[in-house]
DNA sequence: ACTATTTGACCAGAA
DNA sequence: CTTCTGGTCAAATAG
């Protein structure tokens, strides 16, 4: 009964993979080439622009009234992290729109590449652009259409003050090691 | 056996 | 008060 939506008509005409082009970077070990289904575990590269540096635990995924983009609830699989994220995928796996809600209070479990202080992350040219994306303001972004005026009262402002020596999160999307961009969403963070 | 992911159903807030 | 949509939980499945 309370399942009316649901797309219709669902396009599974092709599948969301052969994204993967291949590592530009020396990531150096992940290469386990395990795909037999297309379901779980995509391609690295997808996982990575998902992965922040935090381990997140997909919790539900709805799609919104106005487009078909299936949007994933993620969260942090910290035992005390209420943080949430949003990520809003498009038919061709590029992410539409990612919101992040609230401050991590734990160390990042990722320590292969890092080590604590120094160890220059990638050699990913283009200059540390702090693209950090604010959680206290997620809801901005692409939420110009929607409903916006704060839908994060969540303001702890946990001192998180821990290990974010640098923690300026990596992703530079520049590059030019992508193909995203494509759309009239030139929201910039 | 456990964990992570998936999918459907249910709930809550807004209109 | 009813309807709608977004958000979360929970059971099932997969690895």
């Amino acid at each position: 009964m309370v399942k009316s939506e649901y797309a219709p008509m669902q396009n599974f005409s092709h599948e969301i993979s052969s994204i993967q082009a291949n590592n530009t970077q020396s990531n150096g070990g992940f290469q386990s080439n395990h795909n037999q289904y297309s379901q779980p575990c995509q391609s690295f590269r997808e996982q990575r622009r998902l992965d922040d540096g935090y381990n997140w635990r997909k919790y539900g995924q709805k799609q919104v009234k106005g487009s078909e983009n299936p949007r994933s609830y993620y969260k942090c699989t910290f035992p005390d992290c209420p943080v949430k994220k949003k990520v809003e995928r498009s038919l061709d796996g590029q992410i539409t729109e990612i919101v992040y809600k609230g401050n991590h209070n734990h160390p990042k479990p990722q320590s292969t590449r890092r080590s604590s202080s120094s160890s220059h992350r990638i050699q990913a040219s283009a200059a540390p652009i702090s693209e950090i994306p604010d959680p206290s303001f997620a809801t901005r972004g692409v939420a110009s259409q929607i409903m916006e005026s704060g839908a994060t009262p969540e303001n702890s402002s946990i001192s998180m003050g821990e290990d974010d020596f640098e923690q300026s999160s990596q992703m530079s999307r520049s590059a030019g090691d992508e193909f995203d961009e494509d759309e009239p969403n030139a929201k910039r963070w």
